[in-house]
DNA sequence: CCGATTGTTCGACTGCTGTCGAAGTGTCAC
DNA sequence: GTGACACTTCGACAGCAGTCGAACAATCGG
């Protein structure tokens, strides 16, 4: 059974924290997959499929951000990190705002 | 008759930058006041009453990088600045994002 | 023209952020 | 236990972002 990774309650999400997060082109198109692919995933498939050129501890920073600003949901299972959206959760705090986001057009502008 | 200050096209407004200007905490107080307060305002009322604490420059620069990010129109207009949301471009281009933003709840985090 | 007002630009400073390599921690297979 | 694997933590580094004071530019009222 997998340990889920310390993040912050529904009602502390803090929308400075969540836009800083978005801001960030990588980890926009991390969270483009993930919302897409309905349900968790796996990071390392994940991130090979959208953020090849990273190094791990680049990625792992990306993942974190994300985690700490309400985002998304990580559990470690095994070696393995399972990340997930957290639609519902945010959809209470911001209505609306991941569908805004993440249905957008993509923006190619480098980081 | 004022002048138009430089402002991207609809069609260039990069998601990025407009996530990151909406993610700084005195932006995204001025662009609620904007955003609430419907119609064009002036500058120096407007940071008066929602950003007093900061310096001059420093107004500058936040109202550069709104206008810069396709956020916000500026009208110079005589020794004033005129500014106002460019609602239909915004609603145009990342539809519904604004209202996820603006009309969520308040954050208290410092910047 | 002069002074007052309003806003911008410039340079500087501080702190944060994205990135990496190296080293550490934990897990699994054998 | 040993080694391979997956990820994190720890410095370090460059670059960017928010802030200010000082100086500049433009406008308006006498």
């Amino acid at each position: 059974m997998g340990q889920r990774l310390p993040e912050p309650a529904v009602e502390s999400i803090e929308l400075t924290a969540v836009l800083s997060a978005l801001a960030d082109p990588t980890r926009r198109a991390l969270m483009g997959a993930l919302h897409r692919s309905d349900g968790p995933r796996d990071c390392a498939t994940l991130d090979r499929s959208v953020a090849s050129g990273l190094s791990a501890p680049t990625l792992s920073h990306h993942y974190k951000v994300l985690r700490e600003s309400g985002l998304t949901r990580t559990v470690a299972e095994g070696r393995s990190r399972i990340i997930s959206v957290r639609r519902d959760d945010m959809e209470e705090r911001f209505p609306g705002l991941l569908a805004a986001v993440l249905g957008a057009p993509v923006d190619n502008s480098a980081s």
